[in-house]
DNA sequence: GATGAATGAGCATTCATTCAT
DNA sequence: AATGAATGAATGCTCATTCAT
């Protein structure tokens, strides 16, 4: 890579860098993009060399957080001897919301956000800038699971939905407001209901 | 009520029919007050003898809207004979998805905002202007159903938060986009999923 | 008309008056509307409730310059005492030019669009803001000049429009740069060709 | 002319050629430099090793497109033979109003440039990039046909001057708009004028 | 209470031009 | 000679809010 490809990229990870910051410090309607600008110390026109438009670093910003939490949580769970199926997706579901916790902008940006929907349109394709992919895909990642899983799974996808919908929206108010309680609380009914998704979609043992 | 105080309530109404339908065909930010009271028919400085800002008037609009889905389902369901809480909590959800289905608008605007802890701050308390109950608050309603249920549930606000997060978050994408599923393929799943939350959270028959 | 109204009719016309002033002086790409407004001594927001964009604001200008030209012109004519049409056509080319002549500006402005399409659509419709006439409409006056004429015209819109593509095309150098030569050394070669267009164009006594 | 100086004047006549294009595709003021350099695969940079800016290439434009055009209608009056200088002016407009009939664009970048003051000023000197002539100058070209006239003119700079405004004012609307009239029915007016014109600046037989 | 003209800070976006490579 | 990343001044335009009438 050359110096300049290497000064081009530094630019666009201090703009995304900037954005993020400011996004979740003052909200997104109440960034300007003069503010990521001045934040990353270059000018004005130097942004729309990188981005069309603050939708389009949004975009980016989310699909590389959303990607980089999945990712830390499926390292983490390599880390530890976990082979059954169920198991596999509560540490999961459980590292992301302890990510989420100890670090509330990531619970701003990206929980809403986190729909099966979403994360197969974005995040699953292109993790980095390129999808020149060494490190496997979300989608990749689950569907290797799926397939060493003890059991097979009905509707997969909409199972994944269901889970997906309702860790994301339910962690929104637990962790940044503890309503109706603090995550902590609620952490072990939301573990029982997804253990139960995941039981009302089992289908038979995969021998 | 005077006939002054009728033309302030019909102002106050108008502004607020045109906003919901700006917002629903543009969306918030892209409607500007001045859309507002040009669709409505007053003045600018007539926005702000009723309300403090577009946030403000969004507030309103999202409780009143949301108390009427509720009010529709509540009343409908006074219409048949269910007397199983399990079954009232899956009619209401069912009647209210359905308003979603046949008004798109309403996802748009409330699907994302259905969570215990916003009903319990905005819904509940104000269902019309003023406090005057003449029809019961939604959570009067949800404590009598509770009261007359056969089982006592543990935890019913958990409970309720869960089931509301579930259904308001996986509304969205079904209905409007018909993602991953249309709504009526995603329903017996979804609905399945709720009988089992209610089921986990089952104490003992109420004697 | 109301004091408001007053107020509102001034502030137009100052940023009328700024941007004809700065349109000649630095020319219309090179004025801002920034410029403008600081001219007229109004606020930036002000220009768009009176105007669409900088090119709403010259055509208003455009349109206004040209009507009262015209109407200065005709007006003088009528202290005159000439009932020949070809004299009447010569004295208003006459007068008009003679306003460039003391008045640069003008030539900046209008010089260019001094055709008949032109004035057809924009000039004879609206010489004020309001078409509510008290003066007679450029249009009007021609056509009562050729009723009123000795010969009748073959297409006398063509005819017009050749006079007037010649006068308006062949002064602007003449005018602002003495190219070839200076107008005054112009206008009777001009006056001739326009005599002789007119007698082209004739078509029999009207008696 | 050696292979780099051919590979500069290609960049410089892609450069003119996508100018070109843009100018008349979108206009003057809405075509940018980097939309030339863009469409004439050539770096930003490049533009100003050929062009002081983009005022600097219309005007190249401009002289480069008239004196093309003269020269077609020089080279096509060769071909009949056409020894009236009469005669030879009405074949040249005739020839020069057909290439812009055909070519509207032609209209839009030269019409309103056809004046006596610009054709001396910039077609004459240089209608390539270098005066190197071998193609005769348009200036010379006219005093050449003046010469071999049978009769000679008074101020023959002024009566071309005016039939040039003539021609080029009028041409604009009647071709791209068709008013007041389609060229085809303007022509006939517009020529027996020419031949006004000619004939009033006539002296006497030059025999 | 109601009006709507006026405000001006603020914003996204463009673009001619430079200059290190 | 050629490049194209970077610049940042400049611009058109919006809009929430105020306030005299």
């Amino acid at each position: 890579m050359s110096k300049v490809d290497d000064k081009k990229q530094q630019k666009r990870e201090s703009l995304l860098d900037s954005a993020f910051q400011l996004f979740i410090e003052h909200g997104f309607s109440k960034t300007s993009i003069s503010d990521i600008v001045r934040s990353a110390g270059v000018a004005k026109g130097t942004f729309y060399l990188y981005f069309k438009d603050k939708f389009d670093i949004r975009n980016h910003l989310i699909a590389h957080k959303a990607s980089q939490v999945f990712q830390n949580a499926y390292e983490a769970m390599g880390r530890e001897q976990i082979t059954d199926f169920e198991e596999q997706v509560i540490f999961i579901a459980d590292h992301i919301l302890d990510q989420f916790s100890v670090n509330h902008s990531l619970v701003l940006l990206l929980s809403k956000q986190l729909s099966w929907g979403f994360l197969k349109s974005s995040v699953f394709q292109a993790p980095g800038s390129s999808s020149s992919g060494d490190t496997p895909t979300i989608l990749a990642i689950f569907h290797s699971l799926l397939e060493q899983a003890r059991y097979s799974y009905r509707n997969p996808e909409i199972m994944m939905y269901l889970i997906l919908e309702l860790i994301g929206g339910s962690s929104y108010n637990a962790i940044l407001y503890e309503q109706p309680v603090p995550l902590s609380e609620l952490k072990p009914y939301l573990y029982q209901t997804v253990r139960g998704i995941l039981r009302q979609h089992r289908q038979a043992p995969t021998d």
